[in-house]
Parts: structure tokens; C-alpha cells; sequence
DNA sequence: CTGAAAGCGCTAACAT
DNA sequence: ATGTTAGCGCTTTCAG
């Protein structure tokens, strides 16, 4: 049997609430305290954190829950996130969705079974409707990086696909490009709607005509950007001068593509990305991307809800973080 | 305050006890199971796992601790290992060490706190003694991943460095090659010395001349693996046919400082990396490197933990698993 | 600054 | 198959 606080009690001959103030940081006279200390050593202590969860019914834990923790982009936001609940005393426990396949929902209920004080959820792919109601629900704090489901109650930060995906084509347009194909990502994931919907508002600012037949939608996989980019040049109206992929990964796959087609990118055509992933800095040509501020959007949901844990309300609040413009070398000015 | 399952017992017209049990899967009369689900339902009642927890000494939780989770290697690692363990009926809460630098030795203490019944420490890095010597006197399961700092006594799984490197300089000798140039990793990594060794190994067997100003240090970044190059390159007894990058990045980097000065890879001079991460596949010439096997390492792992925690005893394991060489075509045969 | 005592919500004998 | 009871190890009033 473990030592418990009754036992470095007797043998610091005090009483188990001294030793208990004592280990939460409380002033106790200097003579005792000596004795717990040394107590603590002798009997190789260690508090029992079950107990003390169950008795002061706090956790110090902070849960965060993501699609799949061996993705860059989850992984970036989360061990940023540590960091700054690490400062204020929180320790975070990360839970990974890929394996076990549970739905986002059945997370919440940690919350109601005291394994975590908060909850952050991160998922790039549509919500329904079903968890939002179920959030909606809890007396419990909970933060989602991604989609909300256009909700307004429920607190969450995002990027911002849609200026990002704004902001490329202005600079597409500007550089002399008229003529833009498109990529688009899986129809499962919010930012796919999003980053389209910036790509076609931007067009028509621009007075530009859409062409259906230059939209190929894919996956995120290099694999498939591959496939779409293939498909993009064999289609017989050809005579895009540009072409933005929805992600790098596919912008890489593209640019993989176009080479085995004989192509040379920006020379026969420009290419774009969105994310701005390690690697596509060292692609050849290095690829002019929407930088995505991961760090950022970690930062900002752990401290909202640091702020929900302190005063357990706070106005409602959507956080969408504007995108930066990495520009290298994959687009050539026609002007 | 959260309903109980003493509330449950009163609106079911039953005892705790015969609550409990049902929760716990015993078998219980088809009536009272019914009276139980549904009082449960209409309380919206949700066990408290900490009190549970605290009764029964067990968490079904095991820990893992990896240097930092947004690392390919480790998050892809621990995503395996979360498979195995969610079908054995255990969860995994994860740990990143990079935010809070803690020591793995702190991690321990979890054990002990009764946060987790079993531990996994995941780090490519050279372990100390005193780390191992706490793991020694610990009378719960622990499992390493990588380095053991040759401790024959603590269970570990890690990847074949050694013998990886080795069947590398073999291939390229019998394509060949017999002036090979090395990229070595940081000295802290325990990786390092065993590929190091695994190369100069290979050359003693196939009378190969070692020659100390082919071999630079770098920091497996990308970046170091330009300057790497770059330095192999302007050396002044330059002749070498082929450079082993101690990983891909390094190697992918290496690639870059290679174009930059006007060689083509493989027609200059192979090149070979090791990891095989995704992008190795995809990089202009596909790089020819090892994989390792990410996957059966965790598994491997896992199903060691699993074993660890029916039985309590095992004997001695350290598993070393083999790399797969992969051929792409950043070699030249020059026979 | 300290001690006594109650209780957090659950499990696990034990008895029936 | 079910109820009674005694803890699990800690925190937290409340008195002093």
C-alpha cells in the first residue's frame, strides 16, 4: 500500500489538514513544516490525485480533443496551446478521435465525469448541428478551434479561409493573371466551402468570369492533387494561366503533376497554395501560399479558456485569424 | 451538484450497490435494469470517474510521454499505440514535453499519483542513467520507446539504426559506389551514434577506407542539411560519389544545396537519406532512404504494455525492429 | 496556525 | 441477485 497524507501525519507528528494545507501551498510554521518535508521523503509520498480530485472537485486538467493528433496542423495548434495552459497551471491531456473513431460529442462527457475542468476541440471538418445543441447544453467550459456551424453562442476561433482565399487571387489578378484554375479541397471540411467561397467573391470583384470547367475538387492528399492537376490539363478548354490549390499538399502533388507533363512552373503557368506547410518552402520552385497562424489560434483558444476557467463567463466570441501571404517562386508577373 | 448514483439507486428503487454493478456490467434483474437506464437517463446522471477511480485503484488510462507531440515521428508512433490500447478497453491520455520541458522522470510521478495504471516514454534522445534507475525501482509497467541507455532490465522497443545504415553503404557499394560521404545527426540524439556506427561498420566489412573529412555533424533540420552539403561541397578533397544523410530532411536539404550549386542528383552524386517520411516520395528525384516502421513500433509497445498489466510480470524485452530500405531514384549505379 | 470530523462518489467485501 | 457497510485518500468547514 502507498503512503497517504495520514501516514506523513503521524510521522511529522501533526495532523492530515496541516500536511494538506501544507502541500496546497498554505503557510504553515516553519518547525512543521520541516517535519513534512522530511516525512514526505522518508515514506517516497505522493499525493493521491483521485482523491483529491474527488474532494475538491477540480482536475487542473484541461482536455483537448482533435481529429487526429499525427496531422501537422492539429499537432502545431495543440503544443501551442500547452504552452500557455502550462503557465497558468493546467496541465492538458490531448486525445486523438483517428484510432477509436468516437464522435467529437461523447468527449463532452469528461467533463460531466470530472476527468477535465475544459474542453477544447479541434476539427476542421463540418460540425452538426447534434454537438452544438449538446454544448449548448453543458455548464462546463469549452472552446472549438474550427467550425462552429455558424452557431453564435458556442466559443470558437478559425482562420479565415475566406480573405485568405480572398486575398490570392487579388494578388493573382494584380500580377496580370485572369485566368485561374482551382483546386478544391474534400466537401467534408468547412474550409473547403470557405476558401471557395473567397475564390468566387474575389472573382467576381475582379470581374472575372467563373469557369465551371476550371474547379476540380480533391482531397488535401498530394495523391490527389496529383489526379486533379492531371485532369486540369488534359480538359480541352485549357487556358488558365494560374492555378490555386486549395492546400500545399495538393499544390504539391500539382506542381509534381505539371513536371511529369512536361510543364515548368511559374513558366507555363503560376501555382498557389494555402497553409504554407514546412515543406513548401523547399519545393522547387519554393510555393507562394496563405500562411495559416497555427501558433496563434492555439494561443488565443487556451487563453479564452483560461478566462472562461477564472470567471466562468464571457461574452461571446468567434475569433477568425487573418491569413499571411508567404509569396517564393511559383507565380510569374504577366504584367 | 452532479446527480449521484445514490440518487440513481433512490429513483430506481434499488441500492448503490446493485447500481454500481449494473455500470460495471454484472448481470443484474431485466427489471431493475430498466428502472436503473432510465432513472439514469432522466437525471442525466454520468459516473464520477474520480471517485471511481479512487475506490477501485485503477484508471484504465495509460500515459504516454513523447519529446513533442507535433513531431511526425512521435505523433505518428502514438497514434498506433492508441489503437492497440482502445481495443484492450484502455484510454490514452498523451503528454508533450516539449512545451514544459519537464524531465521524462517527472512523468513518473503519475504512476504513482494514480493518474495512469502504465506508462510509455517515447524520445530519440540519449536517456540518463538516472531516468532508468527511477524506472528500476518503479513497481508499475513501463514501456520506453527508443533509447535504454543499454539497460538490460527496462522493456523498450526501438528501431534498428544500426543495422539500417549498414544495409544502406551495402547497397550503395554494390551498386558501386566506394567514396561515401556522411551526414551525422546531433550528438544528443542516441539514433546518431548507432547509424554512425552502422556506417562505419559497413565500410570496415567492405574495405572501405573511412575517411573523417566526409562526415559532417548537423541537427536533422533541413536547413542544417543544406549547410551540411554545402560544406561537404566546398571541401578541398571533394570526390565523393554518394552522401548518406543521416535522415531524409537532412537529406531533402542537402538536395536543395545540390541544385543550388549546379549538381544534379543522381548524376553527380547519390544521395540516400533515412526515415522515409512522406515527402521523400515526393521530392525531385524521389529520395532512396529507409523507412521505419513507425506503426510496429507502437504496436509493438502497446501490446507490450497490454501484456505488462494483466500478467505484472514479463520477461526482459528490448525489440529492435528492422528499417525497409526503399529504392527510388536518388542513386546511380556505376556498374 | 492547527486539529477534529464530515464528506466527496464510488467499489467491494460480506451477508442475505 | 441485492442491500448494508466500510472504506479509498484527500479537502474543507468549523473550533480553537
Amino acid at each position: 500500500m502507498n503512503p497517504t497524507i495520514k501516514d506523513v501525519a503521524k510521522q511529522a507528528n501533526t495532523s492530515k489538514s496541516t500536511v494538506s494545507r501544507f502541500l496546497n501551498g498554505q503557510r504553515v510554521k516553519k518547525k512543521t513544516e520541516e517535519a513534512i518535508v522530511q516525512a514526505i521523503k522518508e515514506l517516497n509520498y505522493h499525493p493521491n490525485m483521485n482523491a483529491r480530485r474527488l474532494a475538491s472537485s477540480r482536475t487542473l486538467n484541461i482536455g483537448i480533443v482533435v481529429d487526429d493528433i499525427s496531422n501537422y496542423f492539429y499537432s502545431t495548434i495543440i503544443s501551442e496551446i500547452e504552452v500557455i495552459t502550462n503557465q497558468h497551471g493546467y496541465q492538458c491531456v490531448f486525445f486523438s478521435r483517428k484510432s477509436n473513431k468516437k464522435q467529437e460529442k461523447e468527449y463532452l462527457n469528461m467533463l460531466y465525469e470530472g476527468e477535465v475542468d475544459g474542453l477544447i476541440m479541434v476539427s476542421f471538418y463540418k460540425r452538426d448541428e447534434d454537438l452544438i445543441a449538446a454544448i449548448q447544453e453543458i455548464p462546463y467550459p469549452i472552446i472549438l478551434i474550427g467550425d462552429d456551424a455558424g452557431c453564435k453562442e458556442v466559443h470558437s476561433v478559425d482562420v479565415d479561409n475566406y480573405s485568405g482565399t480572398y486575398e490570392l487571387v487579388e494578388y493573382l489578378h494584380q500580377i496580370g493573371h485572369r485566368n485561374i484554375a482551382y483546386i478544391a479541397g474534400p466537401d467534408t471540411a468547412a474550409a473547403t466551402h470557405q476558401r471557395m467561397a473567397g475564390y468566387r467573391a474575389a472573382l467576381q470583384t475582379l470581374s472575372i468570369e467563373f469557369r465551371p470547367e476550371w474547379i476540380v475538387s480533391s482531397n488535401w492528399s498530394k495523391e490527389g492533387g496529383y489526379e486533379a492537376m492531371m485532369q486540369l490539363l488534359e480538359r480541352e478548354r485549357r487556358g488558365f494561366t494560374a492555378v490555386i490549390a486549395s492546400n500545399d499538399e495538393m499544390a504539391i502533388g500539382a506542381l509534381r503533376a505539371a513536371n511529369d507533363r512536361g510543364f515548368h512552373v511559374p513558366q507555363d503557368f503560376s501555382l498557389i497554395g494555402f497553409d504554407d506547410i514546412p515543406m513548401s518552402a523547399w519545393v522547387n520552385p519554393g510555393l507562394t501560399t496563405a500562411n495559416q497562424p497555427l501558433h496563434q489560434i492555439g494561443r488565443r483558444a487556451a487563453e479564452m479558456m483560461m478566462e472562461l476557467l477564472k470567471t466562468s463567463e464571457m461574452k461571446y466570441q468567434r475569433h477568425l485569424f487573418k491569413t499571411n501571404m508567404v509569396i517564393r517562386q511559383s507565380c510569374r508577373s504577366l504584367v
